[in-house]
DNA sequence: TGATAAATTGACCACCCGGTCAATAGTGCT
DNA sequence: AGCACTATTGACCGGGTGGTCAATTTATCA
């Protein structure tokens, strides 16, 4: 599959990323069937013609995007796996939380978009997005759960799967929860480390 | 704040049910602003005048619908909890989880809504519902926990609004797993209890 | 049965949507 | 300067939206 956005590519750095920051903007702030291609010419100082001469369709600019975030995701988590390789599974899950939080401060319209598409949204192609990051969650936590079992920090007769499901659920609720509180209330009143702490255990040890 | 859906209320039960019907058909397959007013009223084989007679607005409308699916909601868990009083913390768990899964399988389109709801969607009154929501979940959850703190069989010395964001961030991510596998794949190929059996495990001993 | 009141209808409104395309502006070459 | 070619524009299209209201049907009662 080609996707031609050629045309795009070949524009100047400064117009191209105008018009990726108004998409941004656009389709962290609605929902894919809200956000309007309207608002997006405005907001970018280009004609409608233009943007639709770009991308042909509003579908495949929400996939330009939704591409884009993905990749700044997958270098930060990519950054904070080798950087944690050698530290003990508390510590790395640690670091791993994070990483998250940082990149929710460093750029939180993408956090939002992510937030936005994994649960519920109505963005094209959702399925097949959802499915490939739940293959991205299970691959990445898999291994720190493996190697964890590894070297007997957890039980090593583990059910991986759901030990995935798990870490999953809880760290995205976690920064979910985390980016919500950001964008509204004061961030006092919120301490991190004792959330950090507290998901460590509940992994190690449990509630009792 | 006076609610006037005295007209709707006045209406034959019938009526009443076929246009409740269409309205949450119409909520559980759409995001409230993709919701089409149109279609509900065709749904309902009744006029838009009409509608609109009963219902001063769509989220007027929407209100309606969704106070419908949480009392619905409350009336499971008020059950199991209270059926459940006497039981250890694991088997209480389990019970509760087997409450969801018994909703979602009643109500398939009623669990889509409160999905929908929670997670994400642009729906009027949005952020007092969540909020009125964490409550509820905060209230019942911590009465679990709290019951398990007193009889030991969960640490005493726990942080209990940690444990219940916990608690509620597993169950939650299970049940809309469990709604969205129900939905489409064959039930076969997952196993309820096995899965059940995980989530008491991680909360009462952790991963190691 | 006929007058009055109440319930129901659906054509209509202003507005917004994603997408198109003839017209225009801009650029580079001879 | 004049030409050819490309990039950009924005008025316009068909269609859908939530919501309205004059006109019509239906129910009530003397």
């Amino acid at each position: 599959m080609i996707s031609n956005t050629n045309k795009f590519k070949q524009l100047a750095e400064e117009k191209q990323s105008r018009i990726v920051n108004a998409c941004i903007s656009e389709f962290a702030e609605n929902d894919y069937e809200t956000a309007s291609m309207n608002t997006v010419v405005n907001q970018a100082g280009i004609s409608k013609g233009s943007l639709f001469n770009y991308f042909q369709s509003k579908s495949i600019l929400y996939n330009h995007i939704y591409k884009l975030a993905l990749r700044e995701v997958k270098t930060y988590l990519r950054k904070v796996r080798d950087e944690t390789a050698q530290l003990p599974f508390n510590e790395r899950l640690s670091k791993i939380v994070d990483s998250g939080v940082q990149f929710i401060g460093e750029h939180p319209r993408l956090a939002r978009i992510y937030f936005r598409l994994v649960y519920s949204g109505d963005s094209p192609n959702r399925e097949k997005i959802v499915t490939e990051l739940q293959a991205m969650s299970e691959e990445y936590l898999g291994n720190i759960i493996q190697d964890a079992m590894d070297r007997n920090e957890l039980d090593p007769n583990l059910d991986k799967t759901q030990s995935v499901f798990f870490l999953d659920a809880v760290l995205n609720r976690f920064l979910k929860e985390y980016h919500e509180v950001m964008n509204k209330r004061s961030q006092d009143t919120f301490d991190k480390e004792e959330w950090v702490k507290g998901i460590t255990k509940l992994f190690t040890k449990g509630l009792s």
